[in-house]
RNA sequence: GGGAGCUUAGCUCAGCUGGUUCAGAGCAUCUGCCUUACAAGCAGAGGGUCACUGGUUCGAAUCCAGUAGCUCCCA
């Protein structure tokens, strides 16, 4: 058979994972063994992946196939989230943009018809790209956070927590986004710092009776535009400015409000004039000040960001307009008193991030935190959830659960779970799965009503009030408690996923977890970093840094991708990606592809073992098998702490390296010359066992290599193939071949300064204490270093090239003229950094502290390199006089 | 303002429990090679006061403290 010049990925990747599909590879289905469960990190279903996802799914798939071929029975959910704000604000944009359709138009069911359809086609996107990784997914399990079971399962914990009194509903200062024109949660606001203005403005005083006293009080604020919802004025009660003012009053410009002025140490007397205004309807500080003064809230701000009719002025201005007009206008009355330049920070909506979200008393639901924030704090402090890198989230994670706020869980929106409260006309509601079981509720309480006259709330919840189920409900642990699937998968192995979600995601499962079945969903959540550019740049779609995926594995091939996205990715660090690092991942799919395609020109060529040459490539096989075994123990343990960009580089070295560079060269035979059959076999055995190794990384390559090696069996797959225990190395053989590797490189080196060229043989004579040990590697020495023969002496040769390799001397007989400068130069050099060497090995010996305090083993070790070191400068001494 | 992390070769990063497996890898650079698997390659080479200042120790890139700069999270 004719292998192509370099590896072709399109064809094999398509071949190959249609062949694992056909075969029922990926599925897993409960049985004896332990299981291995990973669910994906659902991607939105907004868009397509970027490279944050492609390094996380890439990160699932090698722990995934590892475990599958360690014994595991592995199982891998792939899904999707209906991801509820940002999917909306999708498809209202696409409505509007392609249809000429505003949602307020639409039914809600004409809307939802609307939203699935782009839930389907995304989707489907998503799902392709990720079939393209070659990520090794169960593709019967998919599972969507609003499929019909999903569904059930997050109306069920709904009611069971508002039945457990955990669930609540209320008027509460929250986080509007008045774009999407829905309540979000605290962790959906972002802060961005800004320079923005402080204003101070003055306000009348009026007495207790009413009266002006001629006085004004001075107020600075950022935001102007709320002095109309103004129902106070608050000063610190130690401020002496001030203090004359108990019982007073203060005017509010523009709607001439009196309102109080009220005394709190919460004020800071520094801060501005000393003086505060008092808006509890849209500051959550003044909000709390209302509350404890017993304040009017006057809300002065619609849904849309608008100012309302409380505002009496400017009514129906945008907020950013109305502050404009506002400052014009106290401006006018003589009441602006300056402006003043001010460093800011604003919260804006985490889904609509050039919308500025605004504090607002709402009536929302909320799931009470603080008592499922205990036993998930307590399962990841004590370990019972462990999360690499190391400790590194941990002082986070804790934080945020000993603070933990409410969580309001009701959206203004209707792409998601509608919230199962059933209203009656006059208010007061029950909730239930049904409207039906709502009626009962209500006959209970001795209310009859007809479902007819119920009416749902119109709001649904936010998106992660389903995903903080999906360990869960993916195995429909929720909507069918105790089912064979749940029992056995649950809990999940390992969690991968990026450290931003951390609160959203992370913390809510493991709560959900403990809370609904009483376990945590996840024995190690693996966080990996943020993908930026190669310059720092976070990806985005406005700098167009963000490469497309499938373009990536179109150019350089899915494992490729995985490859370059892997071998700079250390666990929790940020990665910058660079192209580079998949064309280093290209040239290494085709470094293997050539040595496939040197091994298999041997398989012709086989001749019996009873040759003389078998004996002689027998070091190689000796070395090869022992740095195999010595490389797998590595990377086991590597896995072992999830340090999988390490195990890649450490394959990558050992196949680039020891395999190709070394191994194959030492036991390459001549021009069309055979290959002892023992010698053969022995080297299709060890690619077979890189390829295994290399396989949970690489897939395709892989498999297509294992395949071409030699007939396979039907059901013989790589993909499948279990991981046998790799023997013990041997030490002894392991360091024989660093000094072969070392001698060849140094004489290497000596030709090269002295300008033998390549082609060029030479006569090699060492001179050596140990000849055995050069013995049994001489052919393929003389090999790799162009030698026509190899003697032993004892003395120094003359008009030889002189080469010190440690203690032994080798010299080269060569036809070129000798230039002894350089070989001196050579030898001092390495003289003057033994010496130099040397001399700190017998400082520290002759140091008593050293000698007496430090361990044995240690000062052992200085004196053996003291020994050494010694033994090594004479070899040297000795050559240069010879010169 | 509070917390976490980072600073090692031109660049991106490894260096676990202090001691030649301790100063390493890959890219980039330089010098030879179109050697019959591979020029997307082969054979070599050069390059670092381990941010700074102290401390602990017989011994510090490694442990501790402080300083500076950068990044992230939270208010």
């Amino acid at each position: 058979m004719e292998l192509s010049k370099n590896y072709l990925p399109g064809m094999v990747e398509e071949k190959w994972y249609q062949q694992w599909m056909d075969k029922g590879y990926f599925r897993s289905k409960p049985d004896g063994r332990q299981p291995f469960t990973v669910v994906i990190p659902p991607p939105n279903v907004t868009g397509v992946l970027h490279l944050g996802h492609t390094l996380n799914e890439t990160v699932q798939d090698i722990l995934v196939r590892r475990a599958r071929m360690s014994g595991f029975n592995a199982c891998w959910v792939p899904g999707s989230d209906h991801a509820s704000i940002a999917t909306e604000a999708k498809v209202v944009n696409m409505l509007k943009q392609e249809k000429g359709i505003e949602k307020s138009q639409l039914t809600r069911e004409e809307f939802l018809k609307y939203a699935f359809e782009w839930k389907d086609k995304y989707g489907d996107i998503i799902y392709h790209q990720i079939k393209k990784l070659g990520c090794s997914c169960d593709w019967d399990r998919v599972t969507f956070t609003m499929d019909d079971h999903y569904y059930k399962a997050v109306i069920t914990v709904f009611i069971d927590l508002y039945k457990k009194g955990v669930i609540y509903r209320g008027a509460r200062m929250i986080n509007w986004d008045p774009k999407a024109k829905t309540a979000l949660s605290d962790e959906e606001v972002e802060y961005k710092d800004l320079q923005g203005k402080l204003y101070h403005v003055k306000y009348a005083i009026t007495d207790a009776a009413g009266a002006p006293t001629g006085e004004f009080i001075t107020i600075a604020t950022q935001r102007p535009e709320t002095i109309m919802g103004d129902t106070a004025i608050c000063v610190n009660p130690e401020d002496e400015r001030y203090a004359h003012l108990k019982g007073h009053f203060a005017t509010v410009p523009l709607v001439n409000r009196r309102v109080p002025i009220i005394f709190d140490t919460y004020v800071d007397k520094e801060f501005g004039t000393g003086a505060l205004k008092v808006t509890p309807a849209h500051d959550i500080n003044d909000y709390n000040l209302g509350l404890k003064h017993n304040l009017e809230i006057v809300d002065t701000l619609n849904d849309d960001g608008t100012l309302s009719a409380a505002a009496v002025v400017f009514v129906g201005e945008d907020r950013f307009v109305a502050r404009k007009k506002v400052v014009a206008a106290l401006a006018e009355e003589g009441l602006l008193i300056k402006e003043q330049e001010y460093t800011t920070r604003l919260g804006y909506s985490q889904r609509n991030p050039d919308t500025v979200v605004e504090p607002r008393i709402s009536t929302q639901w909320f799931v009470k935190m603080a008592e499922m924030a205990k036993p998930a704090l307590d399962a990841v402090v004590n370990g019972d959830v462990k999360i690499h890198p190391g400790d590194r989230f941990l002082a986070t994670y804790k934080y945020w659960m000993e603070n933990v706020k409410d969580w309001c869980i009701s959206r203004q929106l209707w792409w998601g779970q509608q919230i199962p409260a059933w209203y009656a006309p006059d208010g007061t509601f029950e909730v239930a799965a049904t409207a039906a079981e709502a009626v009962q509720q209500f006959a209970a309480r001795n209310i009859t009503i007809t479902a007819a006259e119920l009416k749902q709330d119109e709001d649904c919840l936010d998106t992660w009030f389903s995903s903080w189920l999906w360990p869960m409900e993916v195995f429909n642990g929720i909507s069918q408690p105790d089912n064979e699937d749940i029992n056995y998968y649950y809990p999940t192995s390992v969690l991968v996923t990026g450290q931003d979600i951390i609160f959203f995601w992370v913390a809510r499962m493991i709560m959900a977890g403990l809370e609904f079945k009483d376990v945590k969903p996840f024995n190690d959540v693996y966080f990996t970093g943020m993908v930026r550019d190669k310059q720092g740049r976070k990806m985005s779609k406005q700098l167009g840094n963000s490469p497309d995926l499938l373009e990536l594995i179109h150019s350089f091939g899915a494992d490729a991708v995985r490859f370059g996205i892997m071998i700079s990715s250390p666990a929790g660090n940020d990665l910058l990606y660079d192209d580079a690092s998949c064309e280093q991942g290209r040239n290494f799919c085709n470094k293997i592809w050539n040595a496939l395609k040197l091994v298999k020109m041997w398989e012709q060529r086989q001749e019996d073992d009873s040759a003389a040459e078998a004996a002689a490539n027998n070091f190689a096989v000796k070395w090869f098998e022992s740095r195999l075994n010595e490389v797998q123990a590595e990377v086991a343990a590597l896995h072992k702490d999830f340090r999988l960009s390490e195990g890649l580089k450490t394959l990558l070295n050992l196949i680039w390296d020891d395999f190709c560079s070394w191994y194959l060269e030492w036991v390459k035979p001549g021009f069309e010359q055979p290959i002892p059959a023992s010698v053969y076999h022995k080297t299709v055995y060890f690619f077979e066992q890189l390829m295994q190794l290399l396989h949970p990384y690489m897939p395709f390559i892989t498999e297509e290599i294992y395949q071409l090696l030699a007939t396979r069996a039907d059901d013989d797959s790589l993909m499948i193939k279990q991981f046998t225990t790799p023997d013990a190395p041997v030490h002894a053989t392991l360091l024989e071949g660093t000094l072969a590797k070392e001698v060849i490189t140094g004489i290497r080196d000596a030709r090269n300064k002295n300008q033998v060229k390549p082609k060029e043989t030479v006569v090699l004579h060492i001179e050596t204490k140990h000849d055995n040990t050069f013995k049994q590697i001489e052919s393929m020495l003389a090999k790799q270093v162009n030698a026509s023969a190899i003697n032993y002496v004892q003395e120094p040769v003359p008009g030889c090239i002189t080469v010190v390799i440690g203690k032994d001397k080798f010299y080269l007989g060569t036809e070129t003229a000798l230039d002894t400068t350089t070989q001196k130069a050579t030898l001092l050099k390495d003289l003057e950094y033994l010496k130099g060497f040397l001399v700190s090995v017998e400082k520290k010996l002759s140091n008593e502290g050293f000698v007496q305090k430090a361990k044995p083993e240690a000062v052992d070790a200085e004196r053996k390199k003291k020994a050494d070191a010694e033994a090594k400068i004479s070899v040297i001494e000795e050559s240069l006089k010879s010169l």
